[in-house]
DNA sequence: GGCGGGTTTTGATCCGGGTCAAGTCCCGGC
DNA sequence: GCCGGGACTTGACCCGGATCAAAACCCGCC
């Protein structure tokens, strides 16, 4: 088990109800605009009316399905979701995993149908955002605006990191990395974390083979960077994983 | 010489000066905003006023270099230009290339830093869109904002197929398709293509080594399906192009 | 406790594409 | 016209990581 229990809840197991306003923001992609910039309670109620609570999804269950028409987008409650492609051979490509906070299915807009598969990696709760709504709200609301193009312009980034040409080593510890400063983000620890997800995902999402991935971790393990138990990763030497990933993480 | 000699140049030569409004739209990368949703004078001049025709800049010029303010995206007007990310090692890789009517630039948002360098390919005008002021004009002419969003979703989706792990042909094949729909739709022939850029450019925004990509064109040659004269690229299969490349451009 | 399926590890082998090293071609300058 | 340097091609060889195969592990279930 995990320190946090093997699952990802936040800020807290009992945050299930709608809550309050200040309880909703904490848990939302959208905190930030909410908390910060100060909005006046109307604003703020437009962007609850907005929300739908999904009901609690299970591991293997979609979230939306490749080709479906785009209509909303989901930030994760509780959780861990992934992103997939299958392509026309039937392989699958994992595009990326998702956090509580995060936000999945941005890349829909611009064929106006989702360009992927978005999958529960283990019981998974949602807010669904219309996003038609949403963008009319983004016109009103210049902080939801932007914080929409600063999303949208870190997945741009993100993805072109995972398209480098890396090595292995390169890219899990990259991965590493990125995992525990976005667990460390959420109040997780930085430096113990569990990995819902079985290697041959993680080998797919960084385009290697399941041996690889397991490879690098024992070789990783051996040099005393890391321990590693199942899915529980202990990062024993960040700075030297950081070394390792510094292509990668370009400053 | 191409059928286009050589130049990209959108819609036509002569368009240098600020020209009309008509004339000002189809150059752009928010041409369809104005053009199709129809608004009123004052919006238009807003987006006149925001606009700046850049002198024109030369063979490896920078248009903006990685670590700068975040201040504005770049519509080009002519000429092509790359982007690019230099890593701690000193190498080079190429994010992408970008057309006549295409913007470059956006995904410097999310860290308020360009991520990248922006170099003419060639000799090379742009028009200038201060950001903090279109994110304004945004709020106002929804047409705008959903332009934006657009773009960036394109440019997410766009960055994922880069990074999927494909064959050397089937790289090369959605290579050629790419730039060959991209330049129809901006009027040149889809199946006679002039590449800018030097193969080196070519092998690293594909992730290959040079080498590779030479080879890999003359076993497209000697099979009849293209027919490669230095630069010049003439298309002779697009059909079975496509098939070879179907697993990346998935439908 | 023992059985059965999925996940992970480990070892052996293979191959696509990288690397290295020569050419060859092309074009611009004198 | 000749020379020089960059871009491109071609061939020989090599290596990182894929693939194949088998074992070990893990956990839920009867």
């Amino acid at each position: 088990m995990s320190p946090q229990g093997g699952v990802l809840r936040w800020p807290s197991p009992q945050d299930q109800g709608d809550g309050d306003i200040q309880r909703f923001c904490t848990t939302c992609a959208f905190g930030r605009v909410c908390l910060t910039d100060g909005y006046d309670k109307r604003a703020l109620e437009d962007l609850h009316c907005l929300v739908e609570h999904t009901a609690p999804m299970h591991a293997g269950e979609e979230v939306f399905r490749h080709g479906e028409p785009f209509a909303a987008i989901y930030a994760v409650r509780a959780g861990m979701v992934k992103t997939r492609r299958i392509d026309e051979q039937g392989r699958e490509q994992i595009l990326g995993f998702f956090l509580p906070g995060e936000l999945i299915g941005l890349n829909g807009l611009y064929t106006a149908r989702y360009p992927c598969d978005a999958v529960a990696l283990d019981t998974v709760t949602l807010c669904r955002f219309s996003f038609p709504q949403l963008s009319v709200l983004a016109t009103r609301l210049p902080g939801i605006q932007e914080t929409l193009f600063r999303l949208m312009s870190k997945d741009i980034v993100n993805a072109a990191l995972l398209g480098g040409d890396y090595s292995a080593d390169e890219r899990l510890a990259a991965f590493l990395l990125n995992l525990s400063d976005r667990f460390a983000e959420r109040g997780y620890s930085a430096t113990r974390l569990h990995l819902m997800m079985p290697r041959s995902d993680i080998a797919n999402y960084l385009r290697l083979a399941p041996e690889t991935v397991s490879r690098v971790l024992r070789r990783f393990q051996d040099d005393g960077l890391i321990e590693v138990d199942k899915r529980e990763v202990h990062l024993r030497s960040p700075e030297r994983l950081k070394h390792l990933a510094r292509c990668v993480l370009q400053q």
